[in-house]
DNA sequence: TATGAAACGGATTGATA
DNA sequence: TATCAATCCGTTTCATA
């Protein structure tokens, strides 16, 4: 079970949600605890598994994968076993893999370099896992990954 | 324009990306320059936008936001403006905003506490865009935002 | 754009309430 | 679980190649 999170942890994990490079000091200072204090609760945080890890948010333009699309997988074969995200993991440019409710089976979320790049996925993605395909190319992207209302 | 990337940025943004609060020592050491060069090129890299911000990777479970889903929406009016963004940004159940190619116009990543909560955040779309909504609830995340091969 | 050295400040630990 | 104080180590800047 999984213990209540008290305030201060809430705010701690808001700051770090937004900001994972933020120092201890400057997060003692907004929460108003000592340093300490606060090294300490992260410290549970990450061992609780509530903080689990910290990434760099890149630009994908500029990292040179200026295309993302969702791609959602219908089984072909209804009585194959359901190890699809196995079958799927090796493929680094599929960024998230979701499990869903619906008239599909899975939504991938995936980032290539090019059109022919996304051609060359969606033949991997058929070959590796036995799958229709139904693919949503992203235009431009608003907003994406904001912080949840801890 | 932006300029083409070294390979020890690569290296660096491949580290941060998975390793977010990756202290520049180790980070030297990883790619084997002196820590003042890397300094210099992570902070260049962040002045370009390449490297956008850090974040904390929470655990959506333990912090009270159990149920994701994904919903399309459509425009109910196809005579009016497209500020459909701009209309839903201040939700903060809205964790990522995509326009895209398609039957629809737009696909929202949300993060919700129960299904209530969902309901209750469809009809604020609904009311704040004046759009059909087609919703799609995650069952699991065999995974989710893994660092892109750069 | 790289390096090493110096100065500074944040991280970490331990004693204690 | 909090604090303070001490130590340690990483960050940042600077002079230089």
């Amino acid at each position: 079970m999984s213990a209540q999170l008290e305030p201060i942890d809430r705010s701690i994990l808001r700051e770090l949600a937004s900001n994972g490079r933020c120092s201890f000091t400057d997060l003692a200072d907004r929460v108003g605890l000592s340093v300490s204090a606060v090294h300490q609760r992260v410290r549970r945080l990450e061992q609780r598994g509530v903080l689990r890890g910290y990434s760099a948010r890149l630009d994908g333009e500029q990292v040179g994968l200026p295309l993302t699309a969702f791609i959602s997988l219908t089984p072909i074969d209804p009585a194959a076993p359901d190890d699809y995200p196995q079958r799927l993991q090796h493929l680094p440019q599929i960024e998230s893999c979701y499990s869903v409710a619906g008239e599909e089976s899975y939504i991938l979320r995936v980032r290539v370099a090019s059109p022919v790049g996304l051609e060359d996925l969606l033949r991997q993605i058929r070959e590796a896992a036995k799958v229709a395909t139904r693919t949503t190319v992203v235009l431009s992207t608003p907003f994406e990954n904001r912080p949840p209302a801890v």
